[in-house]
Formats: structure tokens, C-alpha cells, sequence
DNA sequence: CTACATGCAAAGAGTTTGCATCCGC
DNA sequence: GCGGATGCAAACTCTTTGCATGTAG
């Protein structure tokens, strides 16, 4: 892991970017979300830290990782659009709808999604992350009927 | 279709709300959108017939309609969320990046994907929609490498 | 006639941008 | 020292809300 934060640094600097504090906050915050964090997560993590970054940096921060591809941003259509540390790419989660835990799906089950669907219809799908939203085993199991994660309004 | 018109009268009515010439146009809108309509479109389609409807009142009857169960809203993680007229639900669409077309998703293709992953993770999906992007057939036959629908800002 | 709907405009929330200053390299 | 990066605040866009008025039932 901290060679490939070199790898980073090295990226940015060869393509005549710079390599600043902020981004590297930018960057762990990114990192420490684990697979699916959202601005507002990364901002008060980094927040956290160092009280003086603006949103406006990692909005741009953000931006930029993304063009380098560094980092990938996935809208999920929840709330906010999620980014997470590209290299890992092409992988596809599974979120509970009541827990909010996200797992990650078998590459292979989807893949053969893939297949199928294009085998059958022409259509080349291409997209490194999905997000498929559900019940995860444990919520299942479990009795209780916590109305948790809905996106209603009132 | 014009019969399922009355019926959303009734129900509007039943439930104790009223049937407005505003809401008639919006629910049209959405019916000529074809399947994914997304709010602006909405907006601009109603307004050019009735130009006194505010944009207030669209995400009021949108709102509406999705309590009632009329109309099922999906974000698919792009611009806008889209809506469609309900009674069709449980299907999901492949969008074509290039061109834009949406299509169908073979039902039975998904929800064998959706079997597997819980047999095989224990994770029960729970999504009406889910829209995947690509290439359509059409747009990788063609030669032509139009940039088209990224939504890359700049 | 009453209560729900509508329009307008103002308020919010989230994101982008202009500009002076700062600081990697 | 130069040119990219940052912070701040203003600008923007999209969506929600308060209130007086209109209207379906």
C-alpha cells in the first residue's frame, strides 16, 4: 500500500501536477473509506485533520484524482456519488439496504452477466462498478424490521 | 392506456386527492417519455403545453405520484433521476453511453443474476431498476468515435 | 364551501468558479 | 521564480418550502 502512494505521487509529479498536502489527506481519507465513500465523508474526515481545507479543494482534489484515474467515482444513484481508489477496479458491490454494509459481488457472476447480455443482444455493457441494493444475509436472519437506509423525503 | 387513465383518477380520488389538469399533464409527460423521463424533460414537455406550471408543482406531483405508486422513481446514477409510469416495473434497461438509446434487459437474463448471488452470498437484491451502461449493437458496428454522452464537466 | 393544489418567491443544499495568495518543484 | 494549488466567498443549479390564492369535489 504505501508503494503505491508513491506510485501516486510519482503519477501526478510526471504529469506535471503537483503532489500537496491536501491531496495526500485527500487520498488516505479515500482510502480509509474503504471501498465507497461519498464527499461529505471524505470532507469531514479530512476536515478532521486539517480544519483549513475547503470543500472547494476536495472538490477539485476529487476532480482531478478522477482525470488522472487514480481514483474512480461511481454515482450508485443514492445520495451522493461514491469514489473509491482505482486499481481495483472492476469490481461490483452489494449494499444492504437496512445495515448499510457493502460487499463485494463475485467478479465472475457478474461477468457472465455481461456475457449473456451481450451475447444475446448485441449490447457491450461497461461499466467497473455496480451497485446492487438489497437485503444482506445477516438482515435477513435477523427479526428486526428497522425501516433504516429509505431515501423518503418527509 | 386510456382505461389506466381513469383508473389514476380513481385512485387519486379514492385516496382522498384531487385530479388536477396540472397532474394529468405531468403524468402524461411522463407516459410520452417512454421510459425513462427524467425531470427537466418532464418540465419542458408540460411546460410548452401549459406554460404557468411551475417547476414547483412538477416535483410536487412527481412526489405524489410516487406515494400513490403510480409512478416508480429510479436514480440510475447520472444526471437526473428518471420516472416511469408504474405497472411495468421490475425490469431494467441497458443505456447505450454513445447514442444514448435505452433498451431492455432481457428479465429472465437479471434475475438469474440476482438468483445466483443469493444462493451463492446470501444476499437477497431488491432493485426494480437497474440500468446498465455501455455500447449499444448499433453504436459498435458504427465506426464513428463520437464523444457523445460523457458527463465529464469541462 | 372546504381542503387540497398551485404559483411565486425565498430558502436550502450541494457544487462550481473567480481571484488573490501560497507553495511545490 | 513560475505556474499550479488553495481558501474564501460569491455564483449557480437543483430541489424544497411558506404563504396567499385558486379550484376540485
Amino acid at each position: 500500500m504505501s508503494h503505491q502512494q508513491l506510485d501516486y505521487r510519482a503519477r501526478m509529479r510526471e504529469s506535471g501536477f503537483r503532489v500537496t498536502p491536501q491531496r495526500q489527506l485527500i487520498l488516505d481519507a479515500i482510502c480509509e473509506g474503504g471501498g465507497h465513500t461519498t464527499l461529505p465523508d471524505i470532507y469531514a474526515r479530512v476536515h478532521a485533520k486539517a480544519p483549513d481545507i475547503s470543500r472547494a479543494t476536495v472538490y477539485r482534489a476529487l476532480d482531478f484524482f478522477c482525470k488522472l484515474g487514480l481514483v474512480v467515482a461511481a454515482d450508485i444513484g443514492g445520495e451522493h456519488t461514491v469514489y473509491e481508489i482505482a486499481g481495483a477496479t472492476r469490481h461490483h458491490h452489494l449494499a444492504c439496504r437496512k445495515c448499510g454494509k457493502v460487499e463485494q459481488i463475485d467478479l465472475q457472476t457478474m461477468e457472465a452477466l455481461f456475457v449473456t447480455v451481450e451475447r444475446e443482444q448485441g449490447f457491450k455493457v461497461d461499466m467497473d462498478h455496480i451497485v446492487l441494493l438489497g437485503i444482506c444475509k445477516r438482515c435477513l436472519a435477523a427479526p428486526k424490521k428497522k425501516a433504516a437506509v429509505s431515501r423518503s423525503k418527509k
